[in-house]
RNA sequence: GGGGGUGUAGCUCAGUUGGUUAGAGCGCUGGCCUGUCACGCCAGAGGCCGCGAGUUCGAGUCUCGUCACUCCCGCCA
């Protein structure tokens, strides 16, 4: 395989590489090369044949013609063998330049090669990237992780790590590690679980996030705590939620206010953002929105502000009024509301009725409408209400002609999402939302508690450990459905990228919460013991947040996809299809372990 | 656990009201080709039409079941 001509230039280069596949341009035309790398694709001509040797760092287009030793076997090379090549850079003269490739400028006429690994016939082809099937992707990970995009993808998420953990370190926070085995936790999601040979039927868990460590952390007297922390959730996958495993920008400081946590927070993914966003628009300082008035604006409590169109209540507009449906329900009920939402430029009648059926598809009864033209409102709710009512609305709206509004009624809960969806629906059909750009807010003031409908009982809404507002005396004085708590969201695009709160530090807040939650004092000690142990030998304020690393990387690549920057992902079924798992075990691990197997028994 | 979508060559897809021998492009194999960079030209191989039952003279096509993949709901403090 090895020829021996040219060995006076050869013999002094690396034993794999002198050079990358994207380092050489004009100035190193002349010298003798050694570059290593996967065949790229061959262009064979039959007198002279040409490879885009490829690796890591880029392409370069290598020639081969009959005057060559190693002619005969660069004829049998195919895509993906991964070979090294020696030969002598070249220019390439003006019409056959390739500017699109930054090796363009020249190319290397092989003098000598050597196969580092010949390739069977691939199961994905690399070259092209044309769509092939996910299982297949997955089961050949390593093949797809070859092509462009994904590579791409990876490093740029590489990159946005990097970045995050100089930002925070120049932020005056330390990197600690938290335990991979711990225990499990009563709240939350499904924990994975982890048998414990020393301690016959007990178990660890992966931890669902590292909350309670990094709130000992700070009560263990560190400060400014921050980690690329792996977090383990035993629950079903979604398009942007893998199964199993993701990761958080976790952080944790002493001493600080809400303020102080945004103030810390904010510039670093703002930055973040703006360094990768490919110079689209970045938020430049996050909008605070109550979590009642987003709700009430947009429907939700992870808004996408590139969508401009925000709602308001008209029920004054419609109680009395002659259109009897709206009217009659508000009359029955003191909860129900009738909701506006503005559609400018949507004042047609084929607009209208499209997003009426489009609502009758989503099992709606349908969706009142008004559309104004030649100054006056039209259609079936105008002309019950009348035009004073329709004027007040247009007035209240800023609506003009040419605009429409529609309209939902009932109890909010109910309706909510349905507004929610037809808010963003009319956004997008009117081209009145961005497709491009980062819109950032902060969410904030979430309720402490809400109604568990389905047990009859107040329920803690998020996170146990928060601070509630107004602290003790709030929950020994107020309702609890009306108390907030220092909890907030960072949400982009329409994304919660991070949710985190100012935690509460006082054993006896921790103890009344638990208490309007339904929970007594040992069931706290038994689920909670270390953290109510901790918070009872001094222990600061504090308070953090976590961002997800995985959906800010899906948001600054524009995929919609997590699998699509994840290196070794599983499927939606939580399978890695490439490395088998899960799989079974031994008898033998299982007798270590004292565990026997109780299957489902089917069929 | 539930709902929607998809399933035809290795891949992407076409396939008429049910009707003869199921097609195209890409890829693969072989041949030709001295300037390509999505090279080109010729030929060839490659099909349990996801699987199973049913209706029918006849099923890729219709019905039922089932499986796989995917998206969503539940779930994710």
């Amino acid at each position: 395989m090895n020829s021996t001509v040219d060995t006076s230039a050869s013999e002094q280069l690396h034993a794999f590489r002198s050079h990358t596949c994207g380092a050489l341009r004009d100035n190193n035309v002349g010298e003798t090369v050694r570059l290593s790398g996967w065949v790229h694709r061959v262009r064979d001509h039959g007198g002279v044949l040409f490879i885009d040797l490829r690796d890591h760092y880029g392409v370069t287009q290598c020639v081969c013609d009959p005057d060559s030793p190693v002619f005969s076997e660069i004829e049998k090379v195919r895509s993906e063998w991964v070979i090294r090549i020696d030969g002598v850079v070249k220019a390439r003269d003006e019409e056959s330049r390739n500017d699109a490739l930054p090796t363009g400028a020249v190319e290397i006429y092989i003098r000598d090669m050597e196969v580092h690994g010949a390739a069977n016939e691939l199961p994905l082809p690399v070259f092209g990237e044309p769509e092939y099937p996910e299982d297949i992707r997955l089961k050949y990970r390593f093949l797809d992780l070859r092509r462009e995009t994904l590579h791409n993808n990876i490093m740029k998420r590489a990159e946005i790590i990097s970045s995050m953990r100089r930002r925070m370190i120049e932020e005056g926070f330390f990197e600690f590690q938290t335990p991979i085995l711990t225990a499990s936790s009563p709240e939350g999601a499904r924990d994975f679980l982890v048998p414990s040979r020393m301690h016959p039927g007990q178990f660890y868990a992966l931890p669902q996030a590292p909350q309670q460590f990094k709130q000992l952390i700070m009560m263990a007297g560190f400060d400014r705590y921050f980690q690329i922390a792996p977090c383990f959730r035993d629950e079903d996958a979604r398009a942007d939620r893998s199964p199993g495993e993701f990761y958080q920008l976790d952080i944790e400081m002493s001493f600080v206010t809400q303020e102080d946590v945004f103030q810390a927070v904010e510039p670093v993914l703002r930055d973040l953002f703006v360094e990768f966003a490919d110079g689209q628009a970045v938020t430049e300082s996050f909008p605070r929105i109550p979590y009642k008035t987003s709700m009430e604006k947009y429907g939700n409590d992870k808004p996408d502000l590139r969508n401009p169109i925000e709602m308001e209540n008209v029920t004054e507009h419609f109680a009395g009024s002659g259109f009897k449906i709206f009217a009659g329900m508000i009359e029955k009920d003191e909860e129900v509301r009738v909701w506006a939402i503005p559609a400018p430029t949507g004042g047609s009648r084929a607009f209208c009725d499209r997003m009426n059926s489009w609502a009758q598809d989503q099992g709606q009864p349908g969706l009142g409408y008004i559309f104004f033209k030649d100054g006056a409102g039209s259609g079936p709710v105008a002309k019950n209400i009348g035009a004073e009512r329709t004027q007040a609305i247009a007035d209240q709206l800023n609506l003009k002609d040419g605009d429409a509004v529609f309209f939902v009624c009932g109890k909010p809960k109910s309706f909510l999402d349905f507004a929610g969806q037809a808010r963003v629906r009319v956004g997008d059909e009117l081209g009145l939302s961005e497709t491009e750009g980062f819109k950032f807010c902060w969410i904030v003031d979430f309720p402490m508690f809400e109604w568990n409908e389905d047990e009859k009982r107040v329920d803690f809404s998020h996170n146990p450990f928060s601070m509630p507002q107004g602290g003790l005396e709030a929950l020994e004085t107020q309702d609890p459905l009306t108390i907030n708590a220092y909890q907030y969201d960072i949400v982009c695009n329409g994304v919660e990228l991070s949710s985190g709160a100012i935690r509460n530090h006082k054993p006896e807040i921790m103890e009344k919460a638990f208490d309007i939650a339904g929970y007594d004092r040992q069931v706290l000690e038994d689920k909670f013991g270390g953290m109510l142990r901790a918070l009872q030998y001094g222990a600061p304020p504090h308070g953090g947040i976590a961002p997800g690393v995985d959906r800010i990387v899906m948001l600054l690549c524009g995929e919609p996809n997590i699998r699509e920057v994840t290196m070794f992902p599983m499927n939606q079924q939580a399978q890695d299809l490439l490395m088998s798992a899960p799989s079974d075990v031994s008898a033998a691990q299982l007798r270590e372990l004292h565990i026997r197997l109780n299957l489902p028994k089917d069929e």
